[in-house]
DNA sequence: TAACCTACCAAACACTTGTTAGGGAAGACT
DNA sequence: AGTCTTCCCTAACAAGTGTTTGGTAGGTTA
């Protein structure tokens, strides 16, 4: 028996995702550039040089806040996108689940939001930009979907209408808190029942 | 006669509008705390002490800049408001009109998206506060003067809808090019064909 | 021509930034 | 008991930050 190391790694794995969860805070509510390390340190309890203990740099950390976030998406989207709904439940699955995604991982979205433009051109951060490409994927799939089955409408721009379900769902973060009077699926609801009756066809 | 001194000054403010420009492309490309005054000088073709001549500072362009497109935006909605038209034809206007001062002042717009939340908490930028104030006024009185005369469901949350309608009218700004094969006028008219058909009553 | 103004440059300033190196206290393990 | 490991602190570093000061070429005015 190898003498249980395990609760060790468990307990440093722990601290790293409360850090992580500290600075993923001061990241979206100040912006990444505007955060120094300082800044972060401060609100976790210690000192800069502190957080050197735990990564190797702002930027690592960064990048570990915003690949723990889209594994998790990527997660919940590819069940949706597997379970081969017709292309309104496809699209209501996919709605219902960024809300909950934009619930759990709220500073990581508004951190994306932010910084992922200026982001993408980096080669460490080239992730998010095959993300990117997957999620435009299978949303236009879907919606490409819906309109040859004749449950969208038709005469609407496609990439249009893509960045205008994409855009309202998102940003959604920049104002959503927690806790507050609306669920996420019920803020979902809404959206879905204001999207789907302009992209629905009329019965 | 004041000896011609018009000309002198007339080319002064071109000049500054010129680099308010240019430093208004660099912030919204790369954010502003991202953006060092070196960058700006370098893409006007001066040195970083050049611009001081200008400007008080760094913080005072990012201030002209966006107190210039909000008196512009608010010149074009008191415009609108004051039309007193039916509240369908009200949201119509204002789209339309939000799409026009995309088109023109894209920098500005995004970073105004990008920045304002950090910077509404300064009290330099009070003014940013206050036309939040008077734009949320001004589409709240729309959505509830529509619901009243039965033009808009009255089923939804109007303040969810009210922050659905604006964050999919300016989130354009992250994604729109000037001189892209859809004018404004063409992109508006799409957006009120999704949004409305969603928010209006059914027939 | 001489005085002046405009618009920039050159060089430095004080300060903040991310990051590193060495040390030490408290507990875990043998 | 003593040794090791974990986790943080202290103190400093070099690079980059916004800004200031003094100077100056070139055109305008008197």
């Amino acid at each position: 028996m190898p003498t249980k190391k395990k609760p060790q790694v468990t307990a440093a794995a722990a601290r790293r995702r409360e850090l992580l969860d500290t600075a993923a805070e001061v990241f979206a509510e100040q912006g990444y550039n505007a955060t120094t390390v300082r800044k972060i340190a401060d609100h976790a309890g210690m000192l800069a040089g502190s957080l050197y203990y735990h990564f190797d740099s702002k930027e690592s950390m960064l990048e570990e806040i915003l690949r723990t976030f889209l594994d998790e998406l990527w997660g919940g989207y590819d069940a949706v996108l597997g379970a081969e709904l017709g292309p309104r439940e496809t699209l209501e699955a996919l709605v219902t689940e960024s809300f909950r995604e934009i619930d759990r991982h709220r500073a990581a979205v508004a951190i994306y939001q932010k910084e992922n433009k200026q982001l993408v051109a980096q080669e460490r951060f080239a992730f998010l930009a095959e993300s990117q490409r997957r999620f435009e994927k299978a949303w236009l799939s879907t919606l490409e979907r819906g309109v040859a089955a004749g449950v969208f409408r038709s005469d609407l721009d496609v990439r249009l209408t893509y960045r205008f379900v994409r855009d309202t769902v998102w940003v959604a973060a920049s104002w959503y808190r927690p806790g507050g009077q609306h669920s996420p699926e019920e803020i979902a609801r809404q959206y879905l029942s204001m999207v789907l009756d302009g992209i629905a066809v009329r019965t």
